[in-house]
DNA sequence: CGCGACTGTGTACGATGTAAAGAGTTAATT
DNA sequence: AATTAACTCTTTACATCGTACACAGTCGCG
């Protein structure tokens, strides 16, 4: 009765399909599937999901899998759900400054083990029960502040939005490629003298550890104060 | 002497190679090359991004590129950079915090009008001048702040990666395909209490234009408030 | 003039996503 | 028990795309 707009894959993996009646049963679970694609793209890269190579690794055919997902985007959104995981239990008990912190750390670390998922393009917002569940934990620690429900998302959107930067920009200034070697032979000082001085400064150079923990907790600290001033500020809006 | 380690694009962006001294002239440059894609790109997005619609709207063959760029992906770095374009000057005289939101809307802007951008899997660090432009531009703002280099870094990559996460968020969750009342058909209240109660208070229904001025001046003053707490707290580290 | 450097072309191939038709399998229906 | 509908997986085929390779034409230096 409703068609409900997800897709065969998603619908999968939430378990809401009713079980058809007649036919042979399925040989693959799309937990299954999804498992086979993640471990694929851990290993190699979101474009080393094809249909061919998670299919070959669970023995079928390649045509076999649009049994049960629509498309290879539907396999990859697939994959990436699986790849988010549950969120870890919060302490529940504790104030929505050490709870958001908790949430964002954990959420870095799963990015971080799977940072193939930022590189996943997505047609809507994200619908596996994983990334649901996480923005669930999510709320759960935002709300703790007492902030109105619209302000609250707007915060937690942010937080999230700081986490996935991070990763992105561990993937990218982290295991140095000299680049800061190739952009000092490029850039004009006179043009931009800030990159120019910073390039000098080594402010660039390879970090190999990046972020580090004081990273992160830097920038955390700076969102976490910003939705502190918030909260003082009496959450107009 | 340098082999630089840039791909052949983006070396021709910045336009520090010599010209070859023989052999014809080059029927097109790299910058008519990225506009090119980049409209394109506009037009039907990332993947619309192939070296036959390139070439074919150039009047090449698909194999002419290869004088230009290394790859596909070189081309799409190359499109991307272009579609950054400069950024604004700003108002030199102002203060920190009016500096870095100047920056982060223009950015946002930018953004919002390329929004496929976001979808460019990355290789290294963006190296494209205008890339660096940006950067370039946002490290004099924060510069302003006094904060040491390494701190005022981080914290315009908190403001990027905001800004960022906004024009990602408006493309989930912006003109809404019934997203939430996809999701609710699969939510388990006892489960995700949370998103269950914000689904039906109606937090997620489609805003027509998310983000909105005011999402957008919400969480950038949480992020400028936490700089702020930053530079207060006297830049320790 | 001719040689070398360079730009663009033509052809070919492999990888990949997916449409279409069919063979085999299971359980409800007769 | 036979039939039939629903379902899973396979086979075959094809279009799209990135790119390697060999080659033809063009320009400038010696």
């Amino acid at each position: 009765m409703e068609q409900s707009g997800l897709s065969r894959g998603i619908r999968a993996l939430w378990g809401v399909e009713e079980r058809p009646r007649r036919g042979p049963k399925p040989t693959v679970t799309v937990h299954e599937i999804a498992s086979v694609a993640m471990e694929i793209a851990d290993g190699d890269g979101i474009q080393a999901i094809t249909m061919a190579a998670v299919a070959g690794r669970l023995g079928l055919t390649t045509m076999a899998l649009y049994r049960h997902v629509d498309s290879r985007s539907d396999l990859v959104a697939v994959a990436a759900d699986a790849a988010l995981g549950r969120p870890p239990a919060t302490s529940r008990r504790a104030g929505w400054r050490r709870q958001v912190g908790e949430w964002a750390r954990a959420e870095l670390a799963q990015l971080q083990a799977h940072a193939w998922v930022l590189d996943v393009i997505l047609e809507g917002p994200p619908a596996g029960p994983n990334n649901v569940a996480w923005m669930d934990s999510g709320m759960q620690a935002i709300g703790r502040t007492g902030l109105d429900p619209q302000s609250a998302a707007s915060a937690l959107l942010v937080v999230d939005g700081f986490v996935r930067s991070m990763v992105g920009q561990a993937r990218q200034y982290g295991p140095g490629t000299g680049w800061a070697r190739a952009l000092a032979s490029v850039v004009d000082p006179d043009e931009f003298p800030a990159v120019s001085t910073a390039l000098e400064a080594g402010t660039f150079d390879d970090d190999e550890a990046f972020p580090s923990d004081q990273d992160v907790e830097f920038g955390l600290s700076v969102v976490l104060d910003g939705i502190e001033q918030l909260i003082a500020a009496g959450s107009r809006r």
